[in-house]
DNA sequence: CGATCCGTTGAAAGAAGTCAAAATCGGTGG
DNA sequence: CCACCGATTTTGACTTCTTTCAACGGATCG
């Protein structure tokens, strides 16, 4: 609990009182946390696990505007109701943060805003870099990157080139803004070029690191 | 001064203190206000004009992040240097704000920071709306969504189907991931449809706006 | 052991991009 | 006020790349 990277910004004997307002969810792969159109309740800081933020149009046409790991946080937003649902990618632990508390912290505990602020203009940030990459990038260009952010945010050390995958092709796809089909063949590509290696669909191994930052283009 | 959005949020008599660090500005059109790389000195709120948020890649491909417009505020960041440059699209005046006396002015009013949250949450949602656009809509639903979105910030009586394009084809289509061209024929569709009117090329006139919200299927 | 889901591969179709040229607009200077 | 020049927009023909449609292989689960 005190771990939490939203708890740093507030005093030690505060953080009890924040349990007032926390409850901690375990969730199964593909459960849903909040459903688009529901009004929203709660944020959510993530534990363990992955989480996916899902927007959907009426034809069932799909984006995953996000994926949100450990010691991250999501839902907070001015909207009443959800605008995206939050799905588990796989099982996670999640804390679950009563809106009304939340606000209640804020305005107890101006450096809890400051932080969440903080966080707020990083993932503006991201977004932002998401749409260069969804407006510009080739498909080979727009995976590479997304393997290279994705294995920053996962805290693995530097020197082993392995990476797990947790999502589906069709989760990477509809966060890429291609088809499946594009996706796989993207990564065979990058197989055949010998710039990663797939002992199996859910695990990467990064043979020549160079290219692949060559290839997502100064994308960060 | 005083009708800026962000200086709501700040008790009357403060206002005062609030401009000790800012600066007025005028722009000619095309004009940088910040360039990618440079360090951040200032946020901005801009008066009157417009500006748009631009990220480049080294091969030159653009991405318009954003356009801004009168009553918004931009350059609020994480950030040491700039990510992107902040350029005029026609003769504006903003105003600077010193981003040391913001983080003086965030620490003394709780208020204030959280007027900043709101607007960053905001921010954020649109540019989430902006990565479904770029991913799954075809040119057609993205310009009509272009158009409806770009109307609802600018402050247009309902009843009138005028609406003035400040900015070029070219920022149009680094807007929405296109060429300049697919934008022109987009439009010219549109046209064809009897859902717009091209007066000329700054300026559009809906005819049908069932027609265009049906287009921009249900993005907001 | 069969059914289902997921990922991969192949062939075909279609949509946006590229290249090139014509048309229009706006501003300048005669 | 008009003519001209450059920049922007529009249009056309063609190419390219992704999507679509279809089938196959492998793994998982009842």
């Amino acid at each position: 609990m005190r771990d939490l990277a939203v708890c740093a910004s507030l005093p030690p004997q505060e953080v009890d009182s924040l349990e007032r307002y926390v409850s901690s969810m375990e969730l199964q792969a593909n459960a849903e946390l909040a459903r688009a159109g529901q009004p929203c309740r709660q944020a959510y800081s993530v534990t363990s696990g992955m989480l996916r933020l899902v927007r959907t149009l009426a034809d069932a046409r799909r984006q995953v505007v996000a994926f949100v790991l450990p010691g991250h946080f999501v839902g907070l937003t001015e909207h009443v109701v959800h605008r995206q649902s939050i799905e588990a990618v796989v099982p996670s632990r999640v804390c679950a943060f009563e809106l009304d508390g939340i606000r209640d912290l804020r305005q107890r505990f101006p450096g809890f805003e400051h932080s969440l602020l903080e966080r707020a203009c990083r993932d503006l940030d991201d977004a932002h870099d998401a749409m260069l990459l969804l407006a510009r990038l080739s498909p080979l260009e727009r995976l590479a990157s997304f393997l290279l952010r994705l294995r920053g945010q996962m805290k693995i050390r530097e020197d082993d080139p392995r990476m797990a995958l947790p999502m589906g092709r069709g989760d990477i796809a509809d966060h890429l803004g291609l088809t499946v089909e594009t996706v796989s063949r993207s990564f065979t590509r990058l197989r055949e070029q010998g710039v990663i290696a797939l002992p199996d669909p859910q695990h990467v191994e990064i043979l020549d690191a160079g290219a692949l930052s060559e290839l997502a283009s100064a994308l960060r």
